[in-house]
DNA sequence: TTTT
DNA sequence: TTTT
């Protein structure tokens, strides 16, 4: 066997699609941008470029975690690459997603204290909220 | 020059530590917990075996980033291997870690919305609770 | 930064091309079969299904390799996933592709004895040919 | 489940070694020097660094290839890190592998011509030498 | 557009 | 077709 790996994150582009096939197995189907940090030759500025993914996830996972995966979402995703191709009006054509078979929901802002950490809520239902973290995508640390 | 490449996820074993060589450049150290699901072959049990790896962080990011890698965090690494070996009395001793190149911060619990969605701090102050999520870890669904 | 990483091995499909942009780079493509070995539904066989993938490598080492990549070659190449996209006929047309950091060469056979070992050539010019090695591959060795 | 996943390349310290266990099952050891190629902060001189990877690959599959993986045999190898810890004169002692899922064999010289390509043995016996292609390693072309 |  |  070959090897084929594949390892991406990034913010999903929708909401992932859950469909069923006629032999029964789920499959859910997600897109994924995988931001690159490019110096724009023109302006000299720091830019995203998105690569988009498209993932397919087999199986009773993909049930599982379908609603959790929304537009926007960050994800680590583990998979091997596949390729398909058809014929559509009389053009061959072909694509190339990768097949999941890991997942893991990323923390959706840059420092993950913001979200996961210091906002707390506490037994009597007060809640101590997070420091003013700065956004540090916006600050110019390049990562 | 070689492939060497490693991805991991996992939850810190501790705090990172935060150092300065004597050259100047920021060294940030820290442990990763990546856990395996084996069935124990005693007792039939899904069980998690963890695989302790030492990760080291070089440059400004590390600095950057230094404060929000606390035990426990869950993180995603992408890295490189690195060998070392040294003696301690009399005897030789080596040790594999990973050079890390790319890190990403993960939702704590295993289901996202737990930490990062329906918790919501309001502009009065109030705040909604996250919705009573089960655990999908605990629900045996096997991932 | 997000993580982006992808490790194929395979065949090339055809001869690698080498070109130069305006700006002087170094631009070598070429495309790799990534064979997956999966059961043939219908005749319950083990077949191979070719993940065809673009590559492509960028740089002084482009040139530096650019011969040795010819037809049927087998690499482990390791890069980053790129999208792109365009307009064709009024059409929106997109692909996926790696972009490679770098490339080992393979042994053509499914075993190396059979290309690099035994096959010695001597100072004298003669030849000390492979021994008749099993194709592992046809023997129903599912690797 | 976490994500674990290592791919390397490099070329094994020992020919590698096959035993079996109490249940049968086949384990095959071996040992790959994964090469670094940094700057030595003294000479400013490009070096190889190795690091001594240990891997392990389990099954049917390992029975059939051990014979192949002999010393200094080039190989690129897909698997996941395993940690193991035990006691040894009062002291605890732990190490981080390799268990190799996949395993592709690589061509032993730098240029695969010299090896794989223009060395041809023909029917008659006679055969084609290899050009006498440059070491690219010794060339000074940085890979 | 396709390799073994 | 596109996310932060």
């Amino acid at each position: 066997m070959a090897i084929n790996r594949v390892n991406i994150s990034g913010n999903l582009t929708r909401d992932a699609e859950l469909r069923v096939t006629a032999s029964g197995t789920q499959v859910l189907g997600f897109g994924v941008a995988v931001n690159d940090r490019r110096r724009n030759p023109q302006t000299g500025e720091w830019e995203d470029y998105p690569n988009f993914v498209d993932c397919t996830m087999f199986g009773n996972r993909a049930e599982a975690i379908a609603r959790y995966l929304t537009k926007g979402s960050k994800v680590a995703v583990e998979g091997k690459l596949r390729y398909s191709s058809w014929e559509r009006d009389g053009q061959r054509r072909s694509k190339l997603e990768v097949v999941v078979d890991e997942i893991e929901f990323l923390s959706r802002s840059a420092s993950p204290a913001a979200a996961d950490g210091p906002m707390t809520l506490h037994e009597d239902g007060t809640v101590t909220p997070p420091p003013p973290v700065v956004d540090v995508y916006d600050e110019d640390i390049p990562f």
